[in-house]
DNA sequence: CTGAAAGCGCTTACAG
DNA sequence: CTGAAAGCGCTTACAG
């Protein structure tokens, strides 16, 4: 049943012409004559000739194929900055194997090995060790492409695309601040390990150390600009607002942000920083029965669907996610194409969306 | 800069074996002496090797590769199929080829030349167009393993992984029927054509024609639900409350709906037949000031995560998407490892989430 | 258990 | 403009 193959042999067999002739003319390099041109070209399309990429690519070096690590493709987040890959690759008439990390760094590292041995032009990856990731920085060191998405590593000088994560942190919680928030929840991931690193990391934002920052996971760059933002208002940090959720989990951000809402000295506004940690608040903010803005003011980290018509809306730092994939892509592809030169960082910058979920604390006459 | 890639020729002279007793340890099948096969590991592993799927894929036929072909991998629903897909994918050490056909004839046939010059070694697509898919029949007659996920293609006999649209439908709708709702309305994309078909399909489903409802497209599955419950319940239809959305686009849908809405006969209940009605006919709601379940009842098809917060939370019809990737996944692996036998069908069946946005209509006394 | 040799389907200098 | 030949990196009968 298995319909045979054809190949470029009997094409060129067929058409009277030499497989290097023919070859010519099916990957269009090179010189043919105009009629052998069409010969090939008719006979190849009646006998339902389909290029075989693995040949090819095993001859050029090439496969015209990228491979991506995300953390998980189903996220509202990877989903979209893969959409953009996606249609950056598309548009080339390349190729794109995926993969997910669970932001665990054992499947990376496997993610990585596979993807090597397809032998991918290049490499998107969100890394999940933004500390240290030997296998990204060998793969960088033997000369594959790579362009780094969301984060970066420290120590590997590579392109990269990621998003104001600090200022704009600190933009959203200055705007709880100017409404009269003194008491603002911060609700983020911050590793299994977070109940140790947050005194260093309180300890080291206090004294304005800035550069760090840069060497630290998405949710801690945020709670960094939620700090900064304290600071600037001088404003001293209560530790029992900082919410560590401890893994990428909405149902788990729900429960610990619910029992920081049945404090007695519970926050007036929440500030949320990321997408998960935003649905898990606000089915706690439901469960408690409160409501945005009048009980509690809440700002989040990246735009989810639902925020543009829950309770009266709710603001939103906005992430450019498509974008994020395409420059990716355009990053790595001329990098692919050749492109030497020093790594490049591109650092994109989210917009706020304000849609009403702030209102100045409870209690507080407007008059 | 670049390393030199190791070969096996390399490993195997370094380790004093031929390149085929390399080659079998190596790719681990056939005997290999205790010794040699552990000389040659040390040496690969010092080497770095990392073998060259090109080479083996050419040589073998079989890449470990499937193509997917997926309608927007940024949507709710195809991101989760995909993480099933994915999952079962890596699982078994295999990649996975992911391309957007954004439900475009012409870009899925121009996925799934790519995705066979790529040498898959299976297809999982979910077609866009159910009537009439010449490039899927023409592939599933040159042998190539295929399945088919969400949607089934008339004439082509092949195995899919579907989900019970109509009865579930029907089931939703009966709930808002029995709460007493009168004046349903219903939110669907319907193609293009909707104009044109929705009389004929009116028509045919009044005479109980159920047979011809397989070979049609989800959306209009779901719409023949709604039908089939009013029928049950011997109720007529009014075309007026039948909102035939035309695209894939949830602002489409707000913006239908909202017409509705505005309409002095508004109905007092709405079915949206997939996610992006469910957020169009959501910020519909919203911006009429209409409030779920007092003045309007609310049944959703597929379970977008707002849904368990907004208001007192939205019932849905709650589709096991990660199932349906995983499903289409064993069956497809199956089929690679060449399982015979007569096209298998599977349809699984969603869950009902009651969750409160049913109510009798608005001047409907509960006493 | 191991090796010499052919070959997967293509591309690419190199002659002509 | 076209063809003969080598070769990409591997696997697989086939002998031994």
């Amino acid at each position: 049943m298995k319909a045979a193959k054809v190949t470029i042999v009997e094409v060129a067999a067929k058409a009277g012409v030499s497989v290097a002739t023919a070859s010519r003319v099916l990957g269009n390099y090179g010189y043919a004559g105009a009629k052998t041109k069409e010969r090939v070209e008719a006979v190849a399309s009646e006998l339902g000739y389909r290029p075989n990429k693995l040949a090819r690519g095993l001859i050029t070096g090439q496969t015209r194929t990228i491979g991506v690590i995300a953390g998980d493709i189903s996220s509202p987040f990877y989903a979209a900055v893969l959409r953009g890959i996606s249609d950056g690759v598309e548009a080339r008439g390349m190729s794109m194997l995926i993969t997910n990390s669970d932001e665990t760094v054992a499947r990376e590292i496997a993610a990585t090995k596979l993807l090597r041995e397809n032998q991918v032009d290049g490499l998107i990856v969100s890394p999940c060790d933004v500390m240290d990731s030997p296998h990204l920085k060998e793969a960088a060191a033997a000369g594959i492409p790579m362009v780094l998405i969301d984060r970066k590593v420290t120590g590997l000088q590579i392109d990269s695309v990621s998003v104001e994560n600090i200022e704009s942190s600190r933009d959203g919680v200055a705007r709880l601040l100017w409404a009269g928030h003194r008491r603002i929840g911060v609700v983020a991931e911050l590793g299994r390990t977070a109940s140790q690193d947050l005194p260093k990391f309180l300890a080291s934002a206090g004294q304005g150390g800035r550069t760090n920052l840069n060497a630290v996971s998405t949710s801690w760059q945020r709670l960094g600009g939620y700090l900064a933002a304290h600071r600037d208002a001088q404003l001293e940090i209560d530790p029992a607002l900082i919410v560590h959720v401890g893994e990428h989990s909405a149902s788990a951000a729900q429960q610990s942000v619910r029992a920081l809402l049945e404090t007695p000295d519970r926050p007036t506004a929440l500030f949320c920083a990321d997408g998960l940690m935003s649905s898990g608040a606000m089915a706690a903010i439901v469960a408690c029965g409160l409501s945005v803005p009048d009980d509690l003011s809440l700002v989040c980290f990246d735009d989810l669907d639902w925020m543009a018509f829950v309770g009266s809306g709710i603001d939103a730092i906005a992430q450019p996610r498509r974008r994020l994939g395409k420059a990716a892509t355009a990053l790595l592809i001329a990098r692919i194409k050749g492109a030497k030169g020093r790594a490049r960082n591109l650092k994109l910058r989210p917009r706020y969306l304000s849609r009403g979920s702030i209102a100045p604390p409870p209690g507080t006459s407007t008059a």
